[in-house]
DNA sequence: TATTGTTATACTCTATAACTATA
DNA sequence: TATAGTTATAGAGTATAACAATA
């Protein structure tokens, strides 16, 4: 019934969890904009990995992505059956799958994109574009070490 | 097999991207850390807006938390179980119950506290003092109309 | 014998609704 | 009739392991 809370533990005011509610809100609002071109975040990653690497196995976008083969391959079934990507049997090593957008599939990503980078932009509103670069900056030096295409 | 894999796509190093990636990873150490005492996350949440507050009931609980009542109503099981925490029927309401922590659970708060603020600390070590408060103004500001506590 | 990818099974989490008791 | 809380059921998402094909 109070509208006034009573003034919780300062450690909900602390970086390390606002950074944690931040994160995970941010998650939430992509979502919410990818879901109105039915892909969630991961079908998302699913699609710029697979644009911006060539011939790209099920394994090796499963080991990139940090994600179980099985459910990659669900995500990928979702994807072929609308006709954003192609699976090739690999001519040199029959086992393997050489993953491809098409592309109506690189349309989609694109427009994704759009609509993300928009999202972000969106989100993090109450940052003056100088403040941003300088998240952008701090958050690369948090995640270098965890994040293998930071290290470049 | 690549141990350099090709440079993805630049929104995978956008600020909004690896502030999710950031909250998400700080997410997972914050539970990893909890897990040596038997908590989550979640049951840590519960432990804090308790011991923060008087005679919470777990409707108001649940509301604070942005949690279904009968998740909540699980963990507080748990932590009853435990000897954490105590419920107690209201005496001016009867179907209400007032939950509040027993020394056990105060002194398991204190213990979870200090841990999540080493990780939090731990977490963020790549960053100067100095950057970490700057960080921490930033996502206050980009939080402020989203988590009720930070509007004071 | 090891690896890529698929299929099948079981388990966890969560959301929904029905229920009890109090008001 | 409405509210606080519990219990029961069903569904989604995930992990595990067994399997087929190829190396």
């Amino acid at each position: 019934m109070a509208d006034r809370p009573d003034p919780p533990d300062p450690i909900l005011s602390s970086a390390g969890y606002l950074l944690l509610k931040a994160g995970v809100k941010m998650q939430a609002v992509i979502d919410e904009t990818l879901a109105a071109l039915d892909l969630t975040g991961r079908s998302f990653l699913v699609l710029t990995f697979v644009d911006s690497s060539d011939q790209l196995s099920q394994l090796e976008l499963s080991r990139r992505l940090g994600l179980d083969p099985t459910i990659v391959g669900g995500l990928l079934d979702d994807l072929e059956d609308r006709g954003a990507l192609t699976r090739r049997r690999d001519p040199a090593d029959r086992r393997r799958h050489q993953l491809e957008l098409t592309p109506k599939g690189r349309k989609l990503h694109a427009k994704a994109a759009a609509a993300v980078v928009a999202a972000e932009s969106d989100f993090l509103a109450p940052l003056a574009v100088d403040d941003r670069d300088r998240l952008r900056e701090m958050l690369v030096e948090v995640m270098r070490t965890r994040l293998p295409w930071l290290d470049a």
